[in-house]
DNA sequence: GCGGCCATCCGTGTATACATTGAGGTCGGA
DNA sequence: TCCGACCTCAATGTATACACGGATGGCCGC
């Protein structure tokens, strides 16, 4: 792979972990010795990761971008606008096979919950699937290309809900009620879901960064 | 100004202008010594272009991408996502000033439509003026981004109404009601008004790009 | 002692040299 | 004559040297 794109793919990995938390500038020198490559491909990086909203230019550096509250909720107004029209493009036009695949991994999710981290994982995995599933039945790739950079900046945020059981057990059965009405090929009722889904995510989301702040 | 972001400009307003025809193959040196810098800036220019979607690595050499049908369809289909979304915000939240300009000024788009090139120019001015309202009155950062991107590419196809005066006419009555509806702080007209004005949009930019091929 | 100016240094912006990869053509053998 | 392999070349990928600019720290003058 290129250089260029594993300077990427770790930086990205590392912002999203928060191991690299928001305001830590990142040097074009300091990255490339860092990652063992040279300035140009860091610099290659940095300007995809400003391109996707994770960092920002800012005078002498880079640095990573904070996520304020006024953030999460900009974010999901713009989920809603995505995320409800592809959920009711995905019932107008879909393979019912992989709808068929995840609904039944999701009626497995609560007891995947119960077994801790590794059950986690495998809980966001299928929620990832679904993504993908809408995307590929969608078939649209501007449509694609805007869900994928808020999935970008909802993955950063997700590790807020990421210790309530509680809150991830009904997440899973919001997940099967979009998918239900898009296999009863019902576009308003799957754009309905995916809204009533996104408040309750949001809600939380802001609950838990108020218990954190 | 940087030289990479005056390689960039440039391209991207060959590339809209339609100056740069699909499939053209861009190379780095070849542009380097066409825009009288060196590779870098020219590499880092491309980059970005293809994020906004405009060209697509292929292999070897960097090619212009083009705008088919189904791209028209896919985009009109984010675009109403998206703009129906942001006129529901602003009429929700917007300051009256800047919507009560453009209304006055969209009131004049008929004699202005009817003067040629140079009315052309200041309708499509009013029309913009429109879009950064709306984006300034939402005022959401993520909304903004991925706006810009659907403008970037309508401004692609834009030249296919370009000659059709009875079209544009009503287009600007259509932007009148939207603004009429984000005056009046009703966010369902607004966005559904949106809607319809992008149904007719759409429908004429297929016609005419039906007539083109 | 404080404030402003100048010099220096650090970090990004740009250019270019070197490495690498892949595609296309040509030559040889079956 | 056709197929395949190898070689060559060109274009991109990477590294690094040089240019430029701004910010910071120290020094001088008031």
């Amino acid at each position: 792979m290129r250089a260029g794109d594993r300077a990427y793919r770790t930086l990205r990995t590392e912002i999203l972990d928060g191991e690299l938390e928001p305001g830590t500038v990142l040097q074009e020198v300091e990255q490339s010795t860092r990652l063992g490559v040279s300035r140009t491909p860091v610099r290659e990086a940095l300007r995809q990761l400003a391109a996707d909203g994770l960092v920002e230019a800012s005078g002498r550096g880079t640095v990573v971008t904070a996520v304020e509250r006024d953030d999460i909720v900009s974010l999901y107004e713009l989920r809603e606008a995505l995320e409800a029209k592809a959920a009711g493009l995905a019932a107008q036009r879909h393979e019912d096979a992989p709808f068929l695949a995840i609904r039944d991994r999701l009626r497995e999710a609560p007891q995947l919950l119960a077994q801790g981290e590794e059950g986690l994982v495998a809980y966001f995995a299928i929620v990832d699937d679904l993504d993908d599933a809408i995307e590929a039945a969608v078939a649209n790739p501007f449509l694609a290309t805007a869900l994928r950079s808020v999935q970008l900046h909802s993955a950063r945020i997700r590790r807020l809900s990421r210790h309530n059981p509680e809150r991830l057990r009904a997440a899973a059965g919001e997940h099967l009620l979009i998918v239900d009405a898009i296999l009863a090929r019902d576009p308003e009722l799957a754009s309905h879901a995916t809204h009533v889904h996104l408040h309750m995510s949001l809600t939380n989301a802001l609950a838990t960064s108020a218990d954190a702040a």
